[in-house]
RNA sequence: GGGGCGUUAGCUCAGUUGGCUAGAGCGCCGUGCUCACACCGCGGAGGUCACUGGUUCGAGUCCAGUACGCCCCA
């Protein structure tokens, strides 16, 4: 094991850096950020709420890529100065939870949460959290985090949960919560209520099926055409479009129910209807279609519910009861059949809803829920953007997106049928339950379901629930309070029964930026660190967590949640979904879903195998799911560590939809981690431990080289933190890559080698070493948000890191972020040193254009017009030479060397370079290679003067464009005299 | 049905408000183990920017339409 103090090994080795630093990191506190830095002394605040993964899951890779975008931003303020607090934390998730918790329950000890209870049950939960809490957490560190974990928050905290049951209070007050009688969608699998959000659309085949209502009165009959014939259980009309004329005269007409003579059901006219679809008229089931609900409620159609909480089929499904939906189906049909009704169908795809979360097929049901009104809270999160111009959606693109979900919001079903999570905090007054009992039944004609249990001495709880479901909602209300504290717990709290459901998730998530800072309480966090400066999220839950965050926080804190901060914009950044080599979505049930750690650490294909075998692939699929992984990943995944899986995700991270993670192109950035190691190794070769001195002690001896690479960092440094600040990650990861590869390695330290041989002098030498370090250490520093650990490593072992930093920067993620220093930046050194990198380019193209061994040293020849030009080029002859392989360089003005007829020329716009080579050249290959390069260079020309020619342009272009062109057009032309030349040269041959 | 996104080199993608005859990485071909790095160096090949039309002095970039692919909402 090496450490700092050793020398460098000769290839870079991530796991033995990376495990070094996060400790260190973490022990210096570093992460931690103070409200008082903020509140006392004015440090601007830079707050990031990082996105609470599932307790249940484990990292993939689409959390790899919030962790380093985030990650990037949290340091890279931090380094620019800011109180930067990022805060992490895990959701309680529900439905997956409990949904977890309850299949372990069921696998090894054959028990339901029935049989447990819930007090029991929830108990089982917290030591399940409590288990597999931490793995997330030890996975985020491994990547790099640079998280506040002395902050860090669980959704069902105390602190968070006394946010979540004051902003339920507050909202039931105000009347934005209210209990009431929807259509909302039922999962029969989680057996629990979902918001739309949670409801996904899916194609599947199916069958249009078509049977025969008789009219009533007359021996008519109206064929309509659906999906789910089971439903006809539940019809309580059929619709036709008003300007149909097949169906005008049935309009108003009575139908029979083939099962339910004592039902009537009319025939509607309603323009909703499509007349092109099926037969034109349409069964309506108000009480289990969203559109026949629509109807119905025009209509004033009869709701009639038939399945009860499994979906099954219940007492008004009459010879079907107890039968599920699609036994259901399959026996309604033979039944219409049997009755002659049936009418045929067909083969049809249509969207069928499906649960998120089970993904077993919903059914809309008619259920008595707690609503969030959504509408008032959308607009005050809509004003933020609007008129406040609080916060500000990156890519704009979502912004339409953003806006006709909100103007179109529904109210959100809050209530979950579950025991994991925060509980109503809804208490029911069992003293003011039975006049309200009592009025119902006097409103309803004196005998109701809930009078007889009340008369009949039912349990309180029984009570409770018959009343909640039965008795009018107002009457409800009666009888309901909303409280903060526990009323059952206070004193005299016998009289009360609370709420059994519990709140959806997101209801707890939508508190986070202010639940974790403390709120409702008026704390210095919340003082310091409300609102963050950028929510860094995926596109995908833009309208479960980011509306309902935009919505509480301006409701709550009058304030959104990511806005100004000392006059900035604050900003929601939706990033790009990871996404495998095919395009798709990484998912477990999928069988493509990488582990973070196997890029990290690298896992061969056998053990990559193994593992999908353990994800739940449906049986059938999995065959060809590990032969195409096996294709795929023939060779396994080679480790890449944490730097080289986070430069790889922000280098990818165009601000498209998708980033599609392939293998090759991450090991392809991981040996740009392998060349940043050996140019390190290389610059600290022979320097001791001694330290070159400080760059300013060696202003007044700078090469053209020594400029031309300093000027070029100031570039770099530009455009990396600009792409920082833009959310181009990929350009900040280019930025780097670019520089410190194609112009540091290639370029600066190729030159630098002649300064450093042994018969340079010593001043050179020294001037030398101090650029080296200077780029060096400023290179670190930029790529440090990107590849925290081996910059940390690195930048520690650059020698004279004392005296440059001294105590106050032990670290270099807390050293400031480079800033382009304009006194560095030096127009004349970048000309003059893209001149000498040009020709020796062309140097070396001419060799082996002409098939010249690349070990064989051969003489050259530069000419150029310009004194000044060859004066340059003089200055660097050497280092041309080396780089070359030339054996000697003459460097002339064209009217004192007469090219040799049989010599290799490439001609510059200002300058040539000559191969003399007699003997060792084709003439034929040469003359052609010159009228191929002749005929382009033409081309070219003809296309500027073409261009300069036209009117049009001259007058309407701007003059700097114009000028531009011709600039070009005389360069192009002293390029093609050069070639010219060359040809009239070869063909006197 | 409504809305949105994409289509650029064999592959994966860049290409700011229209202005160099379109770039990168990987892969490919050739070549070199020159004392930082073969996770490397050097050189090279490779594109009618999906298609059609329009606006403009000028279009990969703007507009309209077509085709194909994808996403969201109903």
């Amino acid at each position: 094991m090496s450490s700092p103090s050793e020398p460098l090994s000769k290839a870079y080795d991530p796991t033995e850096v990376e495990a070094r630093w996060y400790p260190r990191w973490a022990d210096a506190g570093i992460f931690r950020a103070e409200a008082r830095d903020t509140l006392e002394e004015g440090r601007e605040p830079y707050v990031i709420m990082m996105p609470p993964p599932n307790v249940t899951g484990t990292l993939h890779n689409g959390h790899a890529l919030f962790v380093t975008l985030q990650d990037i931003l949290i340091r890279y303020h931090r380094m620019k100065g800011k109180n930067a607090l990022w805060l992490p934390g895990v959701d309680h998730a529900g439905i997956a939870t409990q949904a977890v918790v309850e299949r372990e329950l069921k696998r090894h000890e054959g028990q339901s949460r029935h049989d447990l209870g819930r007090e029991a049950f929830v108990e089982r939960v917290w030591e399940w959290k409590e288990r597999n809490g931490s793995r997330i957490v030890e996975q985020l560190k491994v990547m790099g985090a640079a998280a506040d974990w002395s902050r860090e928050r669980f959704t069902l905290d105390p602190t968070c949960s006394r946010a979540v049951n004051e902003a339920f209070v507050r909202l039931w007050e105000e009347g934005l919560i209210f209990r009431g009688e929807r259509l909302i969608n039922w999962d029969p699998a989680t057996r629990t209520a979902l918001s739309n959000e949670e409801v996904e659309h899916e194609e599947r085949e199916g069958e249009l099926w078509r049977f025969a209502y008789p009219l009533a009165d007359s021996g008519g009959e109206i064929v309509v055409a659906t999906t789910r014939p089971e439903t006809m259980l539940g019809d309580t009309a059929v619709a036709v479009h008003p300007e149909d004329e097949r169906y005008a005269d049935f309009v108003g007409k009575k139908l029979r129910h083939p099962f339910f003579p004592e039902r009537e059901l009319h025939v509607i006219a309603d323009s909703a209807v499509d007349p092109s679809f099926g037969t034109g008229a349409v069964k309506i089931t108000p009480a289990h279609d969203p559109n026949d609900f629509e109807m119905g409620k025009r209509h004033n159609l009869v709701f009639l519910n038939i399945f009860d909480l499994d979906a099954r089929v219940n007492e008004n499904g009459g010879p079907f009861q107890g039968q599920d939906r699609y036994e259901a189906r399959e026996n309604v049909k033979a039944e219409l059949d049997r009755l002659g009704l049936a009418r045929g169908g067909e083969a049809i795809t249509h969207a069928v809803s499906i649960s998120e979360r089970s993904g077993e097929a919903v059914e809309p049901m008619l259920s008595r829920q707690y609503f969030v009104r959504a509408a008032p809270l959308a607009a005050e999160a809509c004003a933020a953007f609007d008129e406040l111009g609080e916060t500000e959606l990156i890519p704009a693109s979502w912004k339409s997106t953003w806006d006709h979900f909100m103007k179109n919001i529904h109210d959100w079903c809050i209530s979950r049928q579950l025991w994991w999570g925060h509980r109503i905090p809804v208490f029911y007054d069992t003293e003011k339950l039975e006049e309200a009992i009592r009025t119902d039944a006097s409103r309803k004609g004196g005998d109701t379901a809930a009078l007889r249990a009340l008369t009949d001495d039912a349990s309180r709880a029984d009570l409770v629930r018959l009343a909640l479901d039965t008795v009018d909602e107002d009457l409800v209300r009666e009888f309901s309070v909303a409280s903060r504290e526990n009323l059952c717990e206070a004193p005299g709290g016998e009289r009360y029964v609370q709420e059994e459901d519990v709140l959806d998730t997101w209801f707890s998530s939508g508190l986070w930026p202010m639940s974790t800072l403390g709120w409702p309480d008026d704390t210095d966090d919340l003082r310091a660190f409300y609102p963050g400066a950028v929510l860094e999220t995926g596109f995908d839950i833009l309208f479960f967590w980011v509306a309902r965050m935009m919505m509480f926080g301006c409701h709550f804190m009058g304030k959104a949640p990511f806005g100004h901060i000392f006059l900035h914009f604050g900003h929601i950044f939706l990033h790009a979904m990871v996404r495998d080599a095919q395009g798709r979505k990484m998912s477990k049930s999928l069988g493509n879903a990488i582990d973070p750690l196997d890029v990290i650490q690298g896992i061969t294909k056998e053990q990559l195998l193994e593992k999908t075998k353990t994800y739940p692939v449906p049986e059938k699929q999995l065959p060809r799911v590990l032969k195409e992984l096996a294709k795929e990943y023939p060779d396994g995944i080679p480790a890449s560590g944490a730097d080289g899986l986070r430069f790889s995700l922000a280098a990818l991270s165009g601000q498209g939809r998708d980033v599609k993670l392939s293998i090759p192109r991450v090991a392809g950035y991981r040996a740009f981690l392998n060349k940043v190691w050996n140019a390190t190794r290389f610059a600290l070769m022979g320097m001791g431990k001694e330290a070159p001195p400080p760059l300013e002690a060696c202003r007044d001896q700078l090469s053209l080289a020594d400029r031309w690479i300093l000027s070029r960092l100031q570039a770099a440094t530009t455009r990396v933190a600009a792409g920082i600040e833009a959310y181009r990650f990929d350009e900040a990861a280019n930025g780097v890559y670019q520089f410190f590869w194609n112009e540091f390695c290639d370029g600066y330290i190729e030159l630098a080698k002649e300064s450093l041989m042994p018969d340079a002098s010593e001043e050179t030498r020294q001037a030398t070493r101090a650029v080296l370090i200077h780029v060096l250490d400023a290179s670190m520093r930029m790529l440090h948000p990107i590849c925290p650990f081996q910059s940390e490593e690195i930048w520690q072992r650059l020698p004279g890191r004392d005296t440059r930093w001294g105590d106050d920067v032990p670290f270099c993620a807390v050293a400031p972020y480079p800033e382009a220093d304009a006194s560095l930046v030096d127009p004349e050194a970048e000309l003059e040193i893209d001149r000498v990198i040009r020709a020796v380019s062309r140097l070396r193209n001419l060799r082996q254009e002409s098939g010249l061994p690349q070990r064989q040293r051969i003489p050259a020849v530069i000419l150029a017009e310009d004194a000044a030009v060859r004066a340059s080029l003089t200055s660097l002859s050497e280092e041309m030479k080396r780089l070359a392989q030339l054996s000697e360089l003459q460097i002339s003005s064209p009217s004192e060397y007469e090219v040799p007829t049989q010599a290799a020329v490439h001609a510059e716009p200002d300058l040539q370079v000559v191969l003399p080579l007699e003997g060792l050249i084709d003439l034929d290959a040469e003359r052609d290679r010159v009228e191929k390069d002749l005929a382009k260079a033409r081309r070219e020309l003809e296309g500027y003067e073409r261009k300069l020619g036209n009117p049009g342009y001259v007058n309407k272009a701007p003059a700097d464009v114009v000028e531009e062109t011709r600039a070009r057009a005389e360069r192009c032309q002293e390029k093609i005299d050069g070639l010219a030349e060359s040809l009239k040269r070869l063909g006197a041959a």
